[in-house]
DNA sequence: CTGAAAGCGCTAACAC
DNA sequence: GTGTTAGCGCTTTCAG
C-alpha cells in the first residue's frame, strides 16, 4: 500500500502555493523583486511539502556545480587531517559543496582520485598537503582549474598558502645553535614531499649560517616508527636532533631512552607540527606550531575569489608564519660534548 | 581568440565516431552485446575528445545519485580519521560517490550537516561515530536511507558496525585485576558519545565481576590535555588507571611523571585505540587494539549490499574483535600497595 | 545490435 | 512582479 512517493519538485511547490515555478526558483534562488506575501506563501509550501531542491537538476541547467574537489593523504595525521576539516567546514560556509578525495601518495592513486574529482566536474581544486605526484599528474591530465595547494612551499601549480617550512626548520635548528649545539642532525619526512624538502633544507641553511657541519639526513616517513629507527643511525657524536615533524620525534626520543641516553641532558630533540599530544610527552617537546586551520581558511578565501570574484590575478602565496615553541625536550649541550 | 570550448558531450563522441549517442552510452554503461569493433571506435573518440560524462545529467536522468554521505566528526583524530578514509576509498571502489561532511559534536551542527547531506540526495549515510546528536537528529529529520553508524554499540538507528568496545574495555581492566590491582579508576569519554558509555560499562562489569569497588568515573574529552586534568582527581589509592583512548593516557602518564609517580612500578595505565604512537611512548602504553580500517570497510559493504541487493534484511550489528595489547605501562600491583 | 523520441527538475532568457 | 518557453546532457522506453 506504500506508494514509492516520488520527491515534490519546483512544479509542485509552485502548484501548491499558486505561483509559476518560475517563481518558486527566484525565491529560492533568493532574487529581488518578489512581493512579501508571495515569498511567504512559497516558503510556506516548501516547508510543507518538505521540498528540497535536486541539485543534479540544478547544476545541468545552471552549467555549475559549485563543487570544489580537496585532494587529501590518505593518512590520518594531525596536520593534514586538521586543514581538511577547516577546508571542508569554509568551503560549505561559502556556499560550496566540498567533495573530499582520499589518496595514497603513489601516482596511480593521485591520478585516480583526480579524475575522480574531474567527473564530478568540480569548479577547483584544493590540493592538502601536495608530493611530487600530485604536481606531475595535475600536469598530465592537463587541469585548467583553479588550483591552491596546501603546504607546497615550492608548488609551481597555482595558489599556495601554508606556513614557510623552510623558516620553521630554521627556527628550530637555530634554537639548537643558540644553545651551543654543534653536531646537529636532521631526521627527513620522504622524498617527494614538498614539505620535506623545505624542512631540510630550512635546517641546512640554519645550520650554513652557523658554520656547523651538514651531517647526513636521515630519511624518515613522518611516523614515529620511522624515527624510533633513525635513532639507530644517528651520528655517533650528535648532541641535538631536529625531526622533521613530532611523531619522528616521538620514535626517537624512545630509541634514544632505550639506549640509556637522557633527553635533553645527553641529547636535545626538536619536532615539528605541535601535535595536541606534544605538550604532553616527557620530556615534553620542543617543536614549531602551525595553524592548520588557519591554512585551511585561508585556501578556501582564495578559491571563492578566483571563482565568485575576478578570478583573475596573479598567483598568491600566503605564507603563515610558523612558531617555535620551546618545551623541555632542549637543553643547552653539554660542555663536555661540544 | 581562446573561445571557451565546451566540454564534449555524448552527442560530440557519438558523431566523432559515427553511431548515435545511445550506443555511445551503452557502451559507458558496459552493457553487453555491443560490436567490438563499434565499442572500439567509440572508445578511441571518448579517448581523443578527452570525454567526461556529465553526473549532473546522468543524476537527473537516471533518478539516482549513487552517492552515500558520510558524517564525521570534525576531530583530526587517529580513530575516527582512519574509518572516514576508509569508508570513503571503499565507497569509490564499489562505484559509489562518497560525500564526506565534518561537523561538530553540537546538535545545530550535526543538523545541518545532514540536512547539506540530504540535499545532496545521497542514498545512504553512514555515520562515522554518532554521539548522541546525531541519533536524535536523524530522527527529528526523518532519514528513511539506509544508515550504518560506525562504533555505535547502542545505536538504534539502523545497521552498526564497529568493536565492542565494552569488550575491549573490559579485557583492559581485566588484565589490570590479573596483574592484582584493587583500586582502578576509568577515566572516560565525553558524556553522549556511545563510544564513551560502552567503554565506561565495560570498565565496570570487569570491576563487579571481580568484586571490587567502582570508583568515581572522571569525565574527559579524548584528548591528553583532559586526561593531564583529570589525574589531578584520582582517588589517592589506585593503582592503576583505565583510559578511555590513548590521549587521555598520555595526559595521566604526564600528570602522574610530573607528581613523581612512577609508571609503571607506582601507578599502572592503560589506554585505548593503539595509536601508531602507543609503542613509542616511554613506557610504552598498554592499550586496546582496534582495526579502523576494516570497520570502514565491512560498514560500505554493509551499505552496498543494502543499495544493490536486496535492500531487506534485519538490522545488522557487526562486531569486530578488539586485542589487548599488552606493553610497559603496566605492572603488578606493588604487594605493599594492595 | 543500433537508433529515435521523450523527459528527468531546474535555470535562463524572454515576454507580459 | 510574474509567467512562458527552451533547453542543460544524459538514460529510458520502444522501434527497427
Amino acid at each position: 500500500m506504500t506508494e514509492e512517493r516520488r520527491a515534490p519538485t519546483l512544479v509542485d511547490v509552485a502548484r501548491a502555493s499558486g505561483v509559476s515555478h518560475q517563481t518558486v526558483s527566484r525565491v529560492l534562488n533568493g532574487f529581488a523583486g518578489i512581493r512579501p506575501a508571495t515569498r511567504d506563501r512559497v516558503l510556506a509550501a516548501i516547508d510543507e511539502l518538505g521540498y528540497r531542491r535536486n541539485l543534479a537538476a540544478r547544476a545541468l541547467a545552471a552549467g555549475r556545480t559549485h563543487s570544489i574537489g580537496i585532494l587529501t593523504p590518505s593518512v590520518p595525521e594531525h596536520g593534514p587531517t586538521s586543514s581538511l576539516f577547516a577546508v571542508e567546514g569554509a568551503a560549505r560556509e561559502h556556499g560550496y559543496r566540498p567533495l573530499v578525495t582520499a589518496a595514497a601518495a603513489d601516482d596511480a592513486a593521485t591520478r585516480a582520485a583526480l579524475g575522480f574529482l574531474l567527473d564530478q566536474a568540480v569548479e577547483a581544486l584544493v590540493v592538502v598537503v601536495p608530493h611530487a605526484g600530485v604536481v606531475r599528474a595535475l600536469e598530465d591530465l592537463g587541469v585548467v582549474l583553479p588550483v591552491v595547494a596546501l603546504q607546497a612551499p615550492a608548488g609551481p601549480t597555482g595558489d599556495v598558502v601554508g606556513v614557510d617550512h623552510a623558516r620553521g626548520a630554521r627556527l628550530a635548528t637555530e634554537h639548537l645553535v643558540a644553545l651551543g649545539h654543534r653536531r646537529i642532525q636532521h631526521v627527513s619526512g620522504p622524498a617527494g614531499w614538498t614539505e620535506s624538502a623545505a624542512r631540510r633544507r630550512g635546517v641546512a641553511e640554519a645550520l650554513d649560517a652557523a658554520g656547523l657541519e651538514r651531517l647526513p639526513v636521515i630519511e624518515g616517513d613522518w611516523t614515529a616508527a620511522a624515527g624510533f629507527e633513525a635513532a639507530g643511525r644517528l651520528d655517533p657524536g650528535v648532541t641535538a636532533v631536529a625531526c622533521a615533524n613530532d611523531q619522528l620525534a616521538i620514535g626517537v626520543m624512545a630509541a634514544l631512552a632505550d639506549s640509556g641516553r637522557r633527553v635533553p641532558d645527553d641529547i636535545s630533540v626538536t619536532g615539528f607540527d605541535d601535535l595536541p599530544e606534544a605538550a604532553f610527552l616527557r620530556p615534553a617537546l620542543t617543536t614549531v606550531r602551525q595553524d592548520f586551520d588557519e591554512i585551511g581558511r585561508r585556501a578556501v578565501e582564495l578559491i571563492v575569489r578566483r571563482l565568485d570574484g575576478d578570478g583573475g590575478g596573479a598567483v598568491q602565496r600566503i605564507a603563515i608564519e610558523p612558531e617555535l615553541v620551546v618545551r623541555s625536550s632542549t637543553a643547552p649541550a653539554r660542555p663536555d660534548r661540544v
